[in-house]
DNA sequence: GGTTATCTTTGACTTAAGTCAACCGGGACT
DNA sequence: AGTCCCGGTTGACTTAAGTCAAAGATAACC
């Protein structure tokens, strides 16, 4: 196995034999970023894309600093957050494997606008940006692409815009639940896939206040508690709650 | 003057002769989004598009309908914005004129998220969906002015629930100030360009909580207010207070 | 120009959620 | 096993900001 290491921010960049080349190629056309682009395209892609791993807790990139490329995860999940002056932080979003972070600043600004840490192990694809820009100029499908990933999530943002502004704690939560739902198998039992510290932080509280809440919901019927797993229990009244925002 | 006139959502489209056409092609080059593109595509563009009017305060689209395609301000401002349930309502962007709005269900979705209204009389190029995206498949320069704008408007919303999350209202209104003045000639002079009810929704608060506020800073000595004039007295603390969040 | 309607400000009150502090329970490590 | 530490829970308290209501100030309209 000939393997480069070399340390930078933190993350230990690997390099690749043929093989590995191969492999990273065909994980790369299965991800919906890059799904549908010629082999051709897909093999310049592996020339310039960069594979690093990150220990859990490691910080990826903070806020302010130079973007010179963007992130695809492969293995692990990525935390994307805001942190007040006083120390207080928001998570924009948790990403998991075949999704895009950090490429805001490939097409505009020129810098991170938050902070990254892997919350796993985590091995990720580092994609240059000038190489990557020449790609897209070279392959509109690719753009058409990328436009469909940041539309997907300006409209996540708006509806956490909405969800902080309008809406309660009990109404964020109430909309997180059911949304954990709709993407998991058992549709009424649901694993919280963050700590409680770290899911209050995505809704925009505390933990003390989520807590308070969870047992409020539970007390009222609404859900069932039992460690990192809800049940749900009143899908009906969770959806109101979700819709109304307010308990 | 042969203008074919359609009532349409409210709006009325216009339709162009050769003069028309010529006028709106150099405006339309003009436009962040398709400076720089060759004109035989602007010629497409042309082909395409479609100018609209809207009265002062005409619903443009609302969350939920099918969307056929985005828009671009000619003249006047549009409001996008969220509502909850029960009324209050959310500014999510003040657009002025060569801004596009409308973009996320264009390539992902296919529904638009939010509200629009027109804020002033306006006059709005429409760009229908398909013809676009055939154009911007044919113009992979254009794919990148798209790009740029999506992720600018993608750090505008982090921003924002930044701002929401983890500031309070003095925070958020003095953030805003200094964005004015940033944006400004005289500096020091800013004249609200919303109402201050507005402004408040913008600022994810109501009218009375603003006004609470405003008078906050100006007993503090950090601005005076003048109806709709303010002006900065006192920047440091200013930018202090937008920094730390909270007075 | 005067009447209406809308916007703005102010006051008294309520409330959701944050702060501070104590405590519990389960790993992890020695 | 025992200690340490971290995550979660609970309680008492504080506070920013929302609600309700009324009064002034602007701006809009006939």
């Amino acid at each position: 196995m000939e393997e480069t290491e070399k340390k930078e921010q933190g993350g230990r960049k690997t390099g690749m034999n043929g093989e590995q080349c191969q492999s990273l190629l065909k994980w790369l056309g299965e991800t919906s970023l890059f799904a549908g682009m010629p082999d051709a395209h897909l093999q310049e892609l592996c020339g310039i894309a960069m594979v690093v791993s990150y220990k859990r807790r490691a910080l990826i990139f903070s806020a302010g600093d130079p973007g010179s490329g963007f992130y695809l995860v492969m293995e692990g999940r990525v935390k994307v957050y805001m942190i007040s002056s006083d120390g207080k932080e928001q998570i924009l979003h948790i990403l998991g494997p075949g999704e895009p972070f950090g490429e805001a600043p490939v097409f505009a600004g020129r810098s991170f606008p938050a902070h990254a840490v892997a919350l796993d192990d985590c091995r990720l694809v580092f994609l240059p940006r000038e190489a990557f820009v020449e790609l897209v100029t070279a392959n509109p499908s690719l753009a058409l692409n990328l436009l469909a990933v940041l539309s997907q999530r300006l409209r996540q943002f708006a509806k956490m815009v909405d969800s902080l502004s309008l809406k309660e704690v009990p109404g964020r939560l109430a909309a997180h639940l059911l949304y954990l739902s709709a993407k998991q198998a058992d549709k009424d039992v649901l694993e919280l896939d963050l700590s409680k510290t770290q899911l209050a932080s995505l809704l925009g509280t505390i933990p003390e206040t989520l807590s308070r809440i969870l047992s409020k919901l539970q007390r009222a019927g609404y859900i069932r508690i039992a460690g990192a797993k809800v049940t749900i229990v009143d899908r009906e009244r969770l959806e109101e709650l979700a819709e109304v925002g307010r308990f």
